[in-house]
DNA sequence: CACGCGATTCGCT
DNA sequence: GCGAATCGCGTGT
């Protein structure tokens, strides 16, 4: 029975005003859309990590609003694009504990647009490389600045998140990665046995 | 206004 | 496994 893509499933605004650990965890298997001029690219949510507050050293709300990062202090279920390393973008979608949080998407299962993903990536479809960690999915979704602040809870937004379609399963809890402060935390998530889950 | 460094990735060894 | 690439943000002068 097909459905009308009138009809997008997108996760509510409600859904991230919750602590910034149970967005975290939830997000995964919810399906990360982005529709460009170039086409649809879309995946399933494999691998997260939660970033809050002034509680959390490794945070980039750590320290307070910056011009950077006041979206994680007001816009739950927004999205929240930061540029890195001078070559890399890292999606995340803000959440709402007590202010500020935000949950990076660290690695996604494509499930749509491959081919296209895979040009972005300049690498062949089947490659498990395309889509796991922060930086290549958001290249591989074509996911830059000109997206910070994206509504991800509205249907017509042309980048959203959308509700899985089949359960998680069983999601194992570690320490976050890449960070130097605070990485004893058990703030990543990712879906046990998935191929596409950032290395580590 | 100058400087240090990061929620990364890729290529080479 | 290691290090370069690359640049904007945040802090301090």
């Amino acid at each position: 029975m097909l459905r009308s893509r009138a009809l997008i499933d997108v996760l509510a605004v409600d859904f991230y005003r919750r602590p910034t650990e149970v967005v975290a965890r939830e997000l995964l298997g919810a399906v990360l859309v982005h529709e460009t001029d170039e086409g649809l690219a879309c995946g399933r949510i494999v691998e997260t990590e939660a970033y809050t507050g002034a509680d959390d050293p490794a945070s980039h709300a750590a320290r307070g609003r910056t011009p950077r990062n006041f979206l994680m202090f007001e816009a739950p279920g927004q999205a929240y694009v930061y540029f890195i390393y001078g070559n890399h973008f890292c999606f995340n979608a803000v959440s709402f504990d007590h202010p500020p949080g935000a949950v990076l998407v660290r690695a996604l299962e494509p499930l749509r647009g491959l081919d296209l993903m895979a040009r972005r990536r300049g690498m062949r479809e089947s490659d498990p490389r395309l889509t796991n960690g922060p930086g290549k999915l958001a290249q591989a979704l074509g996911v830059t600045r000109a997206d910070n602040g994206a509504a991800l809870y509205d249907p017509a937004s042309r980048l959203r998140i959308e509700r899985g379609t089949t359960a998680p399963g069983p999601i194992v809890v570690s320490e976050r990665i890449g960070i130097n402060v605070a990485r004893h935390l058990p703030l990543r998530f990712h879906i046990a046995g998935s191929p596409c889950v950032s290395k580590r």
